[in-house]
DNA sequence: TCGTTTTTCTAGAACGATTTAGAAGATCGA
DNA sequence: TCGATCTTCTAAATCGTTCTAGAAAAACGA
C-alpha cells in the first residue's frame, strides 16, 4: 500500500511515467484503451492518484488559497458577514477546484519563522479585515503570493474588493442626522476590551482601517453631532451587547447607537430589550452590512454585498480573465423600524 | 526576486545547501554567526524561506489538516455548534504550526478525480457530521490519509470523537416524558426538503446517521409517544422556523418540538413567537448542543462539549502523545425555562 | 507511393527542498 | 601530546511528480 508511485504504476503496465501522469491530468494525450489499463493497474496496486505535494511542487501550483483573519477564529466566524464572504469566495474556489486555507493569525508567532503564513503552501491568499501594517502581509508580499484585501489599501500595487466606507456611513449619517440624532455612541471592534469592561475611545485608538473610515464618514454626514466610540470587544453579539450597556447606563444615554456591525448592533438591541427600550421609539439602533438576521429583527443597517465581496475576491485570484484588481461594490441604506427621530429635549 | 531558491541564498553566502535549509529548520546545528549572515544574505536577495510545497514533499508533512463537511459551506457555518468544534479544532492547529484546509463536499464532482478530496495536500482529516458511507471518505482511505469523525462509525479500525447520541436524546425523551408529553415533533436536517416545502420523514429516510440514533434514543425514552419526523431544509434556523410553521399550523399540532440542533430549535422558537406562543407554557420546545444563544433564549438542549470535541479530534489527528483512537465525550441535559408539563388533554 | 501531419508515447531534466552519513576542525581530559 | 568527543559543515541521494522536446508509428492527402 505504501510507496505505491507513478513509477510503481507505469512498471506495473509497462509504460513510461509520463505516459500514467497524462492517464490523469491530459486524458486526451492518449489512447482509451491505454488509459483504462493504466487506471485499472492504479487500483489494483492501491494508488490513489498523483501525490499532491510532488504535483504541487512541479506544476507550481498549490490548489489552494489561503484565507487570514485577524484575531481568533471563533471570533471571525461568529459573524455571518464573515460566513457570507467565505461562501462566495468558496463559491468560486470550488470551480476552480481550489481548496481555502484557513489561517488564523494568532497574534504572538508572527514574528517567528514557524507560523502558518510563513508556511502554507498556497497559490494567493483573500485578506480578511486584517489592518494594513500587519506584519502577516509583508511575508505575504516577500514570499510572492498575490493577495486581496477587503479593505483598500493606500498602495496603488495592492489589489482589493472594498466599499466606500466613508460613504457608506455617511449615507447612514445622514439618516440619522435627517432624525435630528445629535448624540452618538458607535459600537466598534476593539482587542483592548476583550474580555474586561467595555471602554470608551478617541478616533485616533480606533484600530481597524475600516473602522476609521466609518466613523470619519459619520462625522462628515453629521459635523454638529457628539459621536462617543465605545468598544465591548471583539466584533460579535456578546461585545455590542456589552457596550450598549455601558452607553445606556450611562448619565447622559444617547439618542442612537450605531454599530459597526450588525452582530454589535443586533447584541444592543439585546441590552435595549432587557432595559424594556423599543429600538425605534425609544432610541435608533443602526447596524452595518445586513446581515440576515438584521432583517428578521428590524434593523436599519447599510447593506455591502458581502457574498459578491467573497466572489469578486476569488475571480481576482484564480480567474485569468480578471484583470481588475480593484473593485469598488456598492452600498445602499437599507431603513428599518430600528431608526426614528430623536426625543425632543 | 523570482527564482530565489535555498541553492542561490548558499552560493551568495558560500556555504552549501544543506547548511542554510539547517539555518532555517535547525538553528542550532550551526554558528550564531553563520546563521546570521545566511539570514543577512536571505533578506537581501529576497528569499522568502524554504518553499513549502517543495518541504512538504522532502519531508512528507503537509503542515495541513482538512476539514471535510457536508452540503455546502454557509450551511455549515451558519451553526454555531460548527463554528465551535473549528475553534477547538483550530486551537490545536494553531498549536502544531498546521492550517486547516476547508474541503467543501459539493455532492457533484466527487465522482470525477478533480475534487478538492483527491487533490489535497494534507496529513490528515477531520470529518465533521459527514454520513459514514460517502465517496469522500473512501478516497481519503485510499490515500491513506488518517481520519478522524464525529461520528461514531461502526468500522472498529475507524477513529472518532463522538458522543452518545442514543443516550443524549434518551436522557431528553426521558425529560420529556415525564413532563407528560406523547406528542412530539423532531426537526431533523434533511436535503430533501431544502429550498422547498417542509416535508414529513419516516424514520428510514431520516439520513444522517446522527439524526437517525437521536430519534432512537427518544424513541426508547418515551416509548409511548408518537414521534412525527418533519424537515424544514438543512441545518439551519430558517429550516427549523419553516418545520415548526408546518407542525405548528397542522391538524393535531405537537405538545413538544425537538429541534436536533440549537439553530432548529431557536428558529422553531421564532415560529412560536410569530404566533404568540409562549414556550414551556403553550408548548415545550428544546434543542440540541446548547450553544450559546440558546442559554439566551432559556432553551431546554442537551449539552455537549463542543470544543473540546474540535480539541480532541486536533489531538488525534497531530499530537504523537495521544494514542486513543476512539473517544466518547460526556454530554448533559440542560433543563431551561422552554420546556413544561404537557397540557392535560 | 511519398512526404506531411497527427496520434501516441518516452527519455531525461527539472521543481526546491530535506536527509543521511560522514568529513574536517575544535575542544577536552588525562 | 594523544585519542576521544563535540561542534560545524558538506556531498550526494532522494521525495514523486510534470514538463519539454522529440521519436516512432499511424493516418492522410495528393
Amino acid at each position: 500500500m505504501a510507496g505505491v508511485t507513478l513509477k510503481t504504476v507505469a512498471k506495473a503496465v509497462g509504460v513510461s511515467p509520463s505516459t500514467v501522469s497524462n492517464a490523469y491530468n491530459k486524458p486526451d494525450q492518449l489512447s482509451t484503451t491505454l488509459r483504462e489499463r493504466i487506471m485499472a493497474a492504479a487500483q489494483e496496486l492501491g494508488y490513489a492518484g498523483p501525490d499532491a505535494s510532488a504535483r504541487a511542487l512541479r506544476s507550481g501550483k498549490a490548489g489552494a488559497i489561503g484565507v487570514l483573519f485577524t484575531d481568533k477564529l471563533a471570533y471571525a466566524f461568529s459573524d455571518p458577514y464573515a460566513v457570507g464572504f467565505l461562501a462566495g469566495l468558496a463559491e468560486v474556489a470550488e470551480e476552480f477546484a481550489t481548496s481555502l486555507l484557513l489561517m488564523p493569525l494568532s497574534s504572538t508567532d508572527i514574528a517567528g519563522g514557524s507560523n502558518a503564513v510563513q508556511q502554507a503552501a498556497i497559490d494567493g491568499a483573500a485578506i480578511f479585515c486584517v489592518p494594513g501594517g500587519h506584519p502577516a502581509l509583508e511575508i505575504l508580499a516577500n514570499r510572492g503570493i498575490p493577495a486581496v484585501s477587503t479593505d483598500r489599501g493606500d498602495h496603488p500595487a495592492l489589489s482589493w474588493v472594498a466599499i466606500d466606507e466613508v460613504e457608506a456611513a455617511a449615507q447612514l449619517g445622514e439618516h440619522l442626522a435627517r432624525l435630528g440624532h445629535r448624540d452618538v455612541v458607535v459600537l466598534v471592534d476593539n482587542a483592548q476590551a476583550a474580555g474586561g469592561r467595555p471602554v470608551e475611545l478617541t478616533p485616533d485608538e480606533v484600530g481597524y482601517t475600516d473602522c476609521e473610515l466609518r466613523i470619519r464618514g459619520l462625522q462628515k454626514a453629521m459635523p454638529d453631532a457628539r459621536l462617543r466610540i465605545v468598544s465591548g470587544g471583539h466584533n460579535a453579539f456578546a461585545s455590542g451587547q456589552r457596550g450598549a450597556e455601558y452607553a445606556l447606563d450611562s448619565q447622559d444615554r444617547p439618542t442612537a447607537i450605531v454599530g459597526l456591525s450588525d452582530v454589535q448592533a443586533l447584541g444592543a438591541l439585546e441590552a435595549m430589550k432587557v432595559r424594556g427600550l423599543t429600538p425605534g421609539r425609544d432610541l435608533t439602533l443602526a447596524g452595518f452590512d445586513d446581515i440576515p438576521a438584521a432583517e428578521t429583527a428590524g434593523l436599519t443597517t447599510v447593506r455591502q454585498p458581502i457574498k459578491d465581496k467573497g466572489r469578486a475576491v476569488g475571480r481576482i485570484l484564480l480567474d485569468p480573465a480578471v484583470t481588475e484588481r480593484q473593485l469598488l461594490m456598492p452600498t445602499r441604506l437599507i431603513v428599518r423600524s430600528s431608526s426614528g427621530p430623536a426625543p425632543k429635549r
